[in-house]
DNA sequence: AGCAAAGTTGACGTTAACGTAAGCGAAACG
DNA sequence: CGTTTCGCTTACGTTAACGTCAACTTTGCT
């Protein structure tokens, strides 16, 4: 399907589900770097590993940027102990930022579905408050 | 405290904790009616009702332009059963839509927490995938 | 009178992650 | 050789809810 482990643009939208538009926005952004034949992206197999990790990382709630940062970090490779452990750390952060964000929007359900289990009490809630 | 029962901006972003940028906003956006001294805003108690209900209404998730939508609807004060109807329509579409934003977080939370019961697997996930 | 405080109206800036369109070059196909 | 097709770059548009000036006018107080 590919000459030298590569693929074009159209393959790479078709095999991860993403617009042409992402995957050069994410070049400019710095997360892929495909080779060039001419004018012409060539996504290696990097590329692939790292938009693979991106859109995962987007399902947990992590921004490109944050991205961006842990991708990098481990492509320079060195010292290792440290950044793994950072890496631990930011993914623990994000963990906890999702409960609470989960238990912030639990609040907020147990609120209004008091207001509805009022029945039309929760309605009178959204009429003007008396009149002038 | 106030001679007619209206409030000056300040007294608002007191009473409400929010800032005159807010209170303009919200005007502008057809959200808030003060009456005007000259050029400066009063805001009467109608206002406040109303501000109280956008304010509740954001913690539930509503959009500005819906709370506008649900607070016109029922200042027109008219064909009340259908109207009534409506509004508590929104609200349930709205509790659902959260409910499966909570269940959407939650997934995403058991899959990051797998991975980080997977302890350094996890962090190998974050890894270049195999060197070229 | 004089000055600081309070208020007002524009109007551009911010953030994220692309969408969308214009205008152009190269390549594959028949 | 002509024409779709694919791709490229540039650059403005989008959405929400305000933040942040700038430049005035008005009020309140001394």
């Amino acid at each position: 399907m590919d000459s030298e482990n590569v693929m074009t643009i159209r393959e790479m939208c078709e095999a991860f589900d993403v617009t042409p538009r992402t995957l050069r926005f994410y070049e400019a952004k710095e997360l892929l770097f495909p080779l060039r034949q001419g004018q012409r992206r060539l996504f290696t197999r990097r590329d692939r590993g790292r938009l693979k990790l991106i859109l995962r990382g987007k399902r947990f709630g992590f921004s490109l940027e944050e991205m961006r940062q842990l991708l990098d970090l481990y492509d320079r490779g060195d010292a290792q102990e440290e950044q793994l452990r950072r890496t631990y750390e930011v993914a623990r952060e994000r963990l906890a930022q999702m409960e609470s964000q989960r238990d912030e929007l639990n609040e907020a359900i147990e609120e209004l579905r008091g207001q509805l289990e009022w029945g039309a009490e929760m309605i009178a809630s959204f009429r003007r408050p008396a009149a002038e």
